[in-house]
DNA sequence: GACATTCTATCAAACGCATGATAGATTTAT
DNA sequence: ATAAATCTATCATGCGTTTGATAGAATGTC
């Protein structure tokens, strides 16, 4: 252990970014536990022993790791947010794009903000989760404004929106930029998928359970 | 290494599942590279080296892991169909519902099964996704049956499955026994969201991508 | 039926190696 | 000269796996 600077130099600061991208990769090819900070360290052109320079331990790197992509995502979600109109309908178009594109171009991002929640201990995993909820409820509550303004139908808001949350997901899985769709192509069918079919207001109310 | 025996006697065979089950367990807690031999030996009141006796490797018994859960998710889903109508809306909400329902009450066979794919080296993994992908072609001839038969919209066959998949399959992440919802009311839930929302023939049919 | 042989199932101990992390010396930049 | 940044060298630990052995059951042989 070493005591950091209180202020960090413009280069300290680049080294950190360099740092986390290279982490980013070697827990993509490799998972968490799979990668080691040898080999973070050789990515980034550092000694292993020099990342204890910026960072204490390697939990702490996957912690923010995942911090910066969660941001990320929540991020891009406000800001399509304040560019979108205001019907429900235009909104909530705007927020399943983002999401379709963070996890279609940010592939990294995303499988490893998804698998290694579990190794976080439960102290950092929290501001992780913390961000996640604050997504999903953003999410629910535009599905429930839509409903509230008679723009969709009257679904369960929850079980929906984790079911749309999931379905647009799926493209990191499947999705690669030389194939025969372009990102813009598959968010628009799914934007369409869900907007004109699931939540269409002229279909008889779905029976909510319960 | 050790040769193995022509034939297991019953009590191998035993054995054998009962270590599968305690590496599943050892799995879903740590994931494959945070487990130990000697963890998985523990569980099942063995020595790790024992372990040896049955399997040759650690990534070996992945592997059965991996294939055990994969079969039983593909074993019922041919079952729920054995079973069913012949209409493809009544075949598709079947298959759903075995979906749905093993996502729900095999929480860790599926996550582990979705999760640790990437560890396997790729002659071991060939096996698991062989299966994966026959579920998943299973799940477009349905829906392509279902279309020419009318009773779905024309959606594109490929994209709308891996939605439906990956959006029944959220149940995995947020569903708890002791939740207020039961996985029935659930699948229930879901399988009308998508048959009488995404699929309902009544509206006009969804511009397809090209 | 008695003995010899082989097989099944298990273990304790150890091997070789990779790991995350630390301490302290050394270099680089201001 | 001071502080920032990186290195070399090292450590203790834990890992998957191998080894060599043993008790007992099963099987074959006379």
């Amino acid at each position: 252990m070493h005591s950091y600077p209180a202020k960090l130099t413009e280069h300290a600061v680049e080294t950190r970014q360099a740092i986390l991208d290279a982490a980013l990769d070697a827990f993509f090819e490799h998972g968490y536990q799979g990668a080691t900070m040898r080999d973070i360290g050789r990515r980034v052109g550092l000694n292993s022993a020099s990342l204890y320079y910026y960072f204490p331990s390697k939990e702490a790197i996957l912690h923010h790791v995942m911090l910066r992509a969660m941001q990320e995502l929540l991020h891009g979600a406000q800001q399509a947010l304040a560019q979108a109109g205001h019907s429900p309908l235009e909104r909530l178009q705007a927020v399943l794009r983002t999401h379709i594109t963070f996890h279609g171009s940010r592939r990294k991002e995303a499988i490893v903000g998804e698998m290694e929640l579990r190794v976080l201990p439960p102290h950092l995993r929290q501001d992780v989760v913390a961000l996640r909820d604050r997504y999903e409820r953003m999410l629910r509550e535009l599905l429930a404004q839509g409903i509230a303004a008679g723009a969709f139908r009257p679904v369960d808001v929850a079980l929906t929106v984790r079911a749309m949350i999931w379905a647009c997901s799926s493209v990191v899985q499947w999705y690669r930029p030389d194939g025969p769709l372009s990102l813009s192509t598959i968010a628009d069918y799914y934007i369409r998928l869900w907007t004109t079919g699931l939540l269409a207001p002229e279909l008889p109310p779905i029976q909510l359970p319960e």
